[in-house]
DNA sequence: ATGGTTGAACCTCAA
């Protein structure tokens, strides 16, 4: 059968959505992708900019909160049965994970946006939350997977889970967001057989996602890999390219992310 | 570099 669809994604940690519009907005007006997922929101759903999303055309599933996380899901397709919380943890009230599922032409696509904890410090309680954390991803992942659906898990999941997506492997090992405990979560997660569609496209790549805003981490090139499109087997299958777009974080008042892009021939 | 920067909201925290 031919490709009857071709379906471009996103993710993109924006440092508060309020403060990136106009750099989200500039990005999108160039790459109108089908799907967006946004993270780091630091806004409540009473202050999202609804309408410059939507005379773009979005759909708009947001689990938002003052100051802190936010994320959501913008989509082209229509959104339904859309989940605001990560199993495992009923206590856990940081909105951090949102998931929905997209209708297509003449199928689905579940997606999830999630903004996994930075962990502050290695051996911090913050720490230890970003290990569950990761572990209740898993567990539910590994539900999900059992579906057998185009699915999609992207977001900022603050692990680079290789040496070769940290500009010093050596210098940083041991440190948060290459700590071994967090590559084996990461790992783990992955290996449940969720794909990293930038690695399937570019094997041998150093590219980065994110640059500390400090010490002129981006104009030295000290960057990690740190966000990511997940792809369940089935939408592997389909992906046809998979970039990171570097320019944004090289522009006037950048996030200190860059956006993750993945297209998909469905 | 036990430094450094940014955003939101408060006079500091989270990243």
């Amino acid at each position: 059968m031919p490709h009857a669809l071709t379906l471009t994604l996103a993710t993109w940690n924006v440092n508060s959505l309020r403060a990136r519009l106009p750099n989200l907005l500039a990005w999108l007006d160039k790459n109108p992708v089908d799907m967006l997922l946004l993270q780091e929101l630091k806004c409540t759903e009473d202050h999202f900019p609804r309408l410059e999303l939507e005379e773009r055309g979005y759909n708009l599933a947001i689990s938002g909160q003052k100051t802190f996380n936010g994320v959501a899901i913008c989509s082209k397709y229509p959104l339904e049965d859309v989940s605001r919380s990560l199993p495992g943890d009923a206590s856990d009230m940081a909105a951090r994970y949102i998931e929905a599922v997209v209708s297509l032409k003449d199928k689905a696509l579940r997606v999830a946006s999630v903004y996994v904890p930075n962990g502050q410090e290695v051996g911090s309680d913050k720490f230890a939350y970003k290990l569950a954390f990761l572990e209740r991803l898993q567990t539910h992942w590994h539900q999900l997977l059992t579906y057998h659906e185009i699915a999609v898990l992207g977001g900022d999941f603050n692990v680079a889970p290789y040496p070769m997506d940290v500009y010093d492997p050596e210098k940083l090992d041991g440190s948060v967001c290459y700590h071994p405990e967090e590559r084996t979560r990461m790992r783990a997660l992955m290996h449940l057989g969720l794909m990293d569609a930038f690695r399937l496209k570019h094997p041998e790549a150093r590219e980065y996602s994110w640059w500390d805003y400090r010490s002129g981490g981006y104009q030295r090139g000290h960057g990690m890999r740190i966000d990511h499109l997940l792809l369940s087997p089935e939408a592997a299958d389909h992906l046809t390219d998979a970039a990171i777009d570097e320019r944004p974080r090289g522009e006037e008042k950048p996030s200190d992310h860059a956006p993750v892009t993945a297209t998909l021939e469905l």
